[in-house]
RNA sequence: GCGGACGUGGCGAAAUCGGUAGACGCAGCGGACUUAAAAUCCGCUUCCAUCGGAGUGCGGGUUCGAGUCCCGCCGUCCGCACCA
């Protein structure tokens, strides 16, 4: 009778159809409607893993569901290649990074491939190859003219073994990731965008990102952190001033003590001359950065004997010390101290002795003498402050900022948590940053007839170091202004930079410029972006001013990169470790005992994939046990999309099973051919075409698949009818963008003509979604009792006699009428007795 | 410390508007088919129990009615972190 269904075989001859007519390829002006359906691209690490499937798996069916929906669908797939991952390979096994990413980006294809993903692959792209990064070279062009690019020193970690500059991440402890070697602060010149000018936009377009999770939003918003208050200017004791910012000017009048940071000029200046300052500050930059370090680390302060006037009343002195908790990154990298309002000012003066003077009263307490065991930071009245007694916290901080700009000492001031985006990297695999240092004329842009500047190929990684500075001969030019001897600059662009704009140039890919302003626009923005939640802040924050940017620049006439996100969660498996503590795969594990050494083992937690734990599963092998479809439908099954997916053998077996049973339904034997209809099983399909659509454009794969099994059990109990030929029909549509081998197989097998990938979404006839007849719950005081079969839309009075009349209900009123009834129109009948 | 999310059977989960808690899957148990096994199909499967009762982390509250709303706890996970 029937068949099962042979997934490698099927797999490989539906790619290869859909290869050869180039079904998943975007038209541009097709007339139909236009979707952008994107993945986060992957970075070419070697081979993809569980949490790529998952990732791709759900953005090809969203995919191919709109195409079914009549959208002409962008889909594409590129490569993330420039990075780190590329050179430390060269370092170890002697690789050239290109070669090695060249390499990994063929493997992780095929593995896509195998998948039977919708790709549209005539639009690949490579952030490593000319053909891209010289575009991006460009576009940095582009912004240097427009004011946004500028060159600053700055400080970096440098690691002195390596060679190189660290980012914040890669310093552990103090030391270099890699050497282990005790990072350095050097001050170098590094090129920066001016991300912070669009500060006060890329918050309030968060407003609009409806369709983003609210969790990312919040962490956006935290990042670049929007703070209102004053800035002004002490007068000190020496002759200088010295500027504070602050978000309670309101509690001026308990101001106790002025704080600058270690690197604040005023302690920069006085370390010259003192040998105690200058230790002091040592000893700061040595204080570690870990959580645990920086909750428990001890307030320190070193008094400059400096004194600064108190600007309401030039008498009170207030003496400025150096202190360990004041950021020179943040705001003017100098504070004043109200230590009964802030509990780091708190800590300090009861540390140094300085005085703590209530000037915000809780309610209960008004007098200056403040006698509580940590700071004051609730609402409350102002006391014991001039002017501003009486008033909230609100008044008094205008108040007092409206007499700071009366007396020009002072004005009202935003301060953002978020920095200028340093993109200068002392790497070689990554895009070399267009521009030629000349003794004469300085910093000069490339001309744009000169791009792409391409990386070398000859280069060595056998020393550390950056290999383009050491090229012989690479950074060696003529200056395009003066002609004179010249060097190239030698630092990469940020790989951030490369991910900032590539979903641009999916959209629009010309040859001779970035990409086509008409033809970009009609893609973007990106309808659905799905990802990881790692990038929440980085790279969207990136190329949401990236956007901007070119909005600003007049390239580019969109607002918002992407207006839906969806961060997926993570695939997991169970871990487990040997009694003496080494990880062990879970098939090294049999029954609680490891294997090789018929030892008890100790079972961890279920844990996101990783190497080093070693509850990896390789996808490859997977597929080519189970087929594409079996692989997508587990991803798909069981947990909601934006949770943590956990793996098991048992899932996959299971699922495995279902593609084979929605076979025999597909391809069972039509020799009852069966007569009349079948209306409840009309109902259901159509209740379900209608639910699964819905489930689907809300990427709530999980009820989907849910549902399918439904109607699959409802078939496959139906008797032979037209309606059930039907919703065989119809189910082979609905899982089409789910397990898309199986369903053109099953297409093929029962003589339908085109490709189900073409084919459109079942219609819903509204009329079936309703049913005829209803179940009504009866209560008695709230709890179920009986239920009751009705018509639909029953009147209130047949549904309340009907339920008066149950025996069991009867039985429980005991013969005494309820005192209340309330009837929930086809839902339910609550007795209150 | 600040911010956020989550907490439902043995497990993954569903319940979209405050209206029958546990759909669907996994695992398990029983049965059919088979010489046998696998596969497949059918049935059972929240807990305690005889009627019946209890039950969505814990304690309160609002309501005819709470997994869902409000208040207070506890726990787990995530993000940020001396941000003035």
């Amino acid at each position: 009778m029937t068949t099962r269904f042979d997934a490698l075989t099927a797999d490989a001859a539906w790619q290869k159809v859909w290869d050869d007519r180039q079904t998943f390829a975007a038209r541009d002006n097709s007339g139909k409607p236009q979707s952008y359906v994107l993945e986060m691209f992957p970075y070419p690490s070697g081979k993809i893993h569980m949490g790529h499937v998952r990732n791709y798996t759900m953005g090809d069916v969203l995919a191919r569901f709109r195409r079914m929906r009549g959208y002409e669908v962008l889909h594409p797939m590129g490569w993330d290649a420039f990075g780190m991952p590329a050179e430390n390979a060269a370092m170890e096994q002697g690789v050239h990074p290109g070669g090695w990413t060249r390499a990994n980006i063929a493997t992780m294809k095929a593995q896509l491939k195998r998948l039977g993903f919708a790709l549209d692959w005539s639009r690949e792209l490579a952030t490593c190859e000319p053909d891209y990064y010289g575009h991006e070279q460009s576009l940095f062009l582009d912004l240097l003219a427009a004011g946004l690019v500028y060159r600053k020193e700055s400080s970096v970690n440098w690691d002195p073994v390596d060679m190189t500059v660290l980012a914040n991440e890669q310093v552990i402890d103090g030391r270099g990731w890699r050497s282990g070697a005790l990072v350095e602060k050097r001050k170098l010149s590094q090129w920066f965008l001016r991300i912070t000018d669009f500060a006060d936009d890329l918050l309030d377009g968060l407003g609009a990102l409806e369709h983003w999770p609210d969790k990312v939003r919040l962490m956006q918003e935290n990042w670049i952190g929007k703070s209102q208050g004053l800035k002004f200017r002490f007068d000190l004791s020496d002759g200088e001033t010295v500027e504070v910012f602050t978000t309670r000017p309101d509690t001026i009048f308990g101001a106790s003590f002025v704080a600058v940071a270690a690197d604040h000029p005023i302690a920069q200046a006085l370390a010259a001359t003192n040998a105690d300052a200058a230790a002091f500050i040592d000893r700061c930059k040595r204080g570690g950065t870990t959580a645990a370090e920086i909750e428990t680390q001890e307030k320190l302060g070193f008094d400059t004997r400096i004194t600064a006037a108190h600007p309401f009343d030039a008498t009170l002195r207030l003496p400025v010390y150096i202190a360990n908790f004041v950021l020179i990154e943040y705001g003017t990298g100098a504070v004043f101290g109200v230590p009964a309002h802030d509990q780091r000012d708190f800590e300090f003066a009861t540390k140094y002795a300085l005085p703590i003077r209530r000037v915000v009263s809780d309610g209960d307490h008004t007098d200056p003498a403040f006698d509580g065991t940590e700071a004051y930071t609730g609402p409350g009245t102002l006391v014991n402050s001039h002017f501003l007694d009486g008033m909230d916290i609100e008044d008094a901080k205008r108040a007092v900022i409206t007499r700071a700009e009366a007396g020009g000492w002072g004005h009202g001031s935003t301060v953002y948590r978020l920095r200028d985006w340093g993109v200068s990297r002392q790497r070689y695999w990554g895009t070399p940053i267009p521009i030629i240092h000349c003794a004469a004329c300085g910093a000069v842009p490339v001309p744009k007839d000169q791009l792409p500047i391409i990386l070398p190929e000859d280069v060595s990684f056998d020393i550390p170091g950056n290999p383009l500075d050491r090229h012989p001969t690479w950074k060696h030019v003529a200056c395009p202004a003066c002609g004179g001897d010249a060097v190239r600059e030698t630092d990469t662009l940020d790989t951030f930079a490369d991910s900032s704009w590539y979903f641009i140039r999916f959209a629009s890919q010309p040859k001779d410029k970035p990409f086509d302003k008409a033809v970009a626009e009609s893609w973007l923005p990106v309808g659905q972006y799905i990802g990881g939640v790692e990038h929440a802040i980085l790279h969207l924050l990136y190329a949401r001013f990236w956007t901007r940017a070119l909005k600003h620049m007049g390239m580019l006439d969109i607002a918002e990169p992407f207006t839906g996100l969806f961060t997926q969660g993570m695939v997991t498996h169970e871990t487990y470790k040997s009694a003496d503590g080494r990880w062990l795969s879970p098939d090294e594990v049999n029954d609680g005992i490891e294997t090789a050494t018929g030892t008890p083992i100790v079972p961890g937690r279920v844990e996101k994939m990783s190497k080093s734990k070693k509850n990896t599963v390789d996808p490859t092998g997977i597929v080519d046990r189970y087929g594409a479809d079996a692989v997508r439908w587990f991803m798909l099954s069981d947990s909601p999309p934006e949770r943590d997916l956990p793996w098991s053998e048992s899932g996959i077996e299971g699922a495995w099973r279902f593609i084979q049973r929605l076979w025999r339904l597909f391809d069972g034997d039509a020799a009852e051919p069966g007569q009349g209809g079948d209306p409840a099983l009309d109902r259901k399909l159509h209740q379900t075409i209608h639910g699964i659509g819905e489930d689907i454009g809300s990427l709530a794969f999980n009820k989907a698949v849910a549902k399918v099994y439904e109607l699959a059990t409802a078939i496959e109990r139906a008797a032979p009818s037209p309606s059930r030929d039907n919703a065989v029909r119809d189910l082979m549509l609905m899982v089409a963008p789910m397990a898309p081998h199986l369903a053109e197989e099953a297409w093929a097998a029962s003589g339908q003509d085109g490709l189900i990938a073409d084919a459109p979404w079942p219609a819903v006839d509204p009329t079936l979604l309703v049913e005829d007849e209803v179940t009504i719950a009866i209560q008695v005081n709230g709890k179920l009792r009986d239920t009751l079969v009705m018509p639909k839309g029953a009147a209130r009075d047949t549904v309340e006699a009907a339920a008066l009349a149950s025996d069991k209900i009867v039985r429980l009123l005991d013969g005494k009428p309820p005192r209340k009834v309330i009837v929930v129109p086809d839902r339910l009948v609550n007795l209150v007795a």
